[in-house]
DNA sequence: CGTCATGTGTCGTATATAGTACACAGGCGG
DNA sequence: CCGCCTGTGTACTATATACGACACATGACG
């Protein structure tokens, strides 16, 4: 679908220019993959892996999970499950937020932070 | 996984109450499913069904699609692509908002759809 | 009393997801 | 030149998802 693969390969051979550790067959092994799988999940030969899979790989290569996991068309598990306690509230939000530039959304996030309730 | 069936039960018992439209067969043919699948739905002897079977779900009881999906485990697969277009900031938002009481979060949607931005 | 609609039990299936297992060619180091 | 690590091609598989098709017993109704 997106450039995941792709985006993967990049940083995974970014930081093989220091660090001889982070060929296919290492950091699969680290991730708990077979060599050939992640191969063919940089190549996009098939689709990005679970989450699971993906958040080990984030971590890996020192990414952030839900900016991988978004490249893998997914959404947080742990998100997920907030918005479902509370569907209308946060679907509304969201909706409301589509269009709202950055600087808003960070804006509401340190509002939030700053226990303004 | 939830009470997903009984809850849809409930809902057509009610509606049926008053329109005999809203039997278990009928119902299931505007929705596009077998009769024999949504009786298994509603008695929870199979998973609930797809987001776009819920969605028409909803519509027909008049129940909110959103607060349906949750039942059912799901979130709004248009939801998800908001989320993944500015993952970090969407994460962080909704991950502040956890255990923020609902007024908190519907004083932010109101404060969103006065356009305070 | 026949028929018509109702709910439901049983069995099967198509597609997607998330990988594994094994083998093989190429390059590099000693 | 031999062993080792590298990436990758091919083939296969296990589990989940999301239903469909058909049959059958039951009860109401005209």
């Amino acid at each position: 679908m997106t450039h995941f693969g792709e985006y993967v390969r990049t940083c995974r051979e970014r930081l093989r220019a220091a660090d001889p550790r982070f060929s296919v067959r290492q950091v699969a092994a680290r991730i708990d993959v077979e060599p050939a799988y992640l191969s063919k999940v940089e190549r996009g030969e098939v689709a990005p892996p679970s989450e699971a899979t993906t958040v080990k790989l984030a971590a890996e290569l020192g990414e952030d999970p839900d900016m991988l996991l978004a490249l893998a068309g997914k959404v947080s598990s742990d998100l997920q499950e907030i918005i479902k306690k509370r569907p209308r509230l946060f679907a509304d939000l969201i909706r409301a937020l589509k269009a709202a530039p950055d600087k808003a959304v960070l804006r509401l996030v340190r509002e939030v932070r700053d226990g303004n309730w």
